[in-house]
DNA sequence: AGCTATTCATAATT
DNA sequence: TAATTATGAATAGCT
């Protein structure tokens, strides 16, 4: 810098170490500083002298807040490096940005932070990511709730079958028991004795009115 | 700097805020290698751009050993000062779950993850966090537009005071010049050479058509 | 991305 | 230590 140009090696002379240690720390810091304000950066630094002692700054809340949402942010990078899609980068660049404006949102919503700002820009592409998000969200529960129906329905017939089976032993049963009473109820199409299963799963075939249902009144909502 | 001093504050023009960023982050970590190869220093440093991409260095080892250093060296002091927070914790611990939440819930939607699986329950809860978020996120539009609305209306009072004031010189100036003409027009309550800004200034009263406003015309969506 | 004109940071010195 | 100053670095505004 001045007085010479400076050699990029460590500084043997511990007095000369020592004041542009003191300097340029105070340097950095204030970079740092201009920047965060300029640039709307949020930036933590830490700083362990030679002699292990700590200087920190944290531009915006603590520094605590800096290194969780930084453990997030890498965290969430390595996992995305490692992943077996075509252009993991990519995505996982989008998932990050979309994480970060939802912490954001989150952390502007609970009011935690005084100096957290988001514009009319941010808010709406928050909204609109919320809106996509609760679009698939339903189209998710959706998918659900048609894989228990139709779970539903192909145990129901699977009843209806075992059902059959047995009504047909027990009429087996009753025809050895007393045959010409039970033949009789045959030939007018009836059984009084077994009803039909038909009429006791009809309430469980939800699907057609599945889609006049209000969500709320089943613990679902659409 | 450079042509022209820098004022401390948020560059507006987001163009140049952008370059300014690129520039000075490259120039911050720069002396920051520099500082720590002069003066043995160790330093991290976490630098989260506006849209919340992160950019990190770690001069010595990883940026988790530097954080582990960091928190036992910051750890022990801030045990004798005491916190100054109520329940930090308590609070962290629900924002964390909840971010924990919305990150599987990104992760579920996108499918990076064959092995993320979300039930109906936690579809739920993330639907209903999404829900009270967005009524958020729209009183929060709503409040800046107001906000801005209420601005307008002010500015259009002092637009209209100035313009009153003006109207009167003018009056003043013609009477001067032509007093005959002018007093016969004030006796009929009426200026025809000037005419009243109330009848300009009217569109700009526009808080009572707002409700019926269309967001998506106006590039804002409710 | 590059290029200067300036401002800024700071090494040497007092 | 703190202040001064000459000088190299960083960078704001333009292309």
């Amino acid at each position: 810098m001045a007085r010479g140009k400076v050699q990029l090696r460590r500084i043997e002379n511990p007095v000369h170490r020592q004041v542009t240690f003191c300097k340029r720390r105070a340097g950095l810091l204030k970079k740092a500083r201009e920047l965060s304000v300029l640039c709307d950066a949020h930036i933590g630094i830490i700083i362990f002298s030679a002699h292990g002692k700590l200087y920190d700054l944290a531009t915006t809340g603590t520094m605590e807040e800096l290194i969780d949402r930084y453990k997030t942010a890498s965290g969430e990078a390595a996992d995305g490096s490692g992943d077996n899609r075509m252009d993991p980068k990519q995505e996982t660049m989008v998932l990050q940005q979309e994480i970060n404006l939802l912490q954001k949102g989150l952390r502007y919503i609970y009011g935690n932070r005084a100096n957290e700002h988001m514009n009319v820009d941010e808010l709406n592409a928050l909204e609109r990511y919320l809106e996509i998000w609760m679009y698939n969200i339903r189209s998710a529960k959706m998918q659900i709730m048609i894989q228990e129906i139709q779970a539903l329905k192909s145990k129901e017939g699977m009843l209806k079958a075992a059902n059959e089976i047995l009504r047909e032993k027990i009429v087996e049963q009753s025809s050895l028991l007393d045959v010409g009473m039970v033949v009789a109820d045959q030939q007018n199409g009836h059984f009084s004795t077994v009803p039909l299963i038909e009429e006791i799963t009809n309430p469980l075939t939800i699907l057609s009115g599945y889609s006049n249902c209000r969500g709320s009144e089943m613990g679902y909502s659409f």
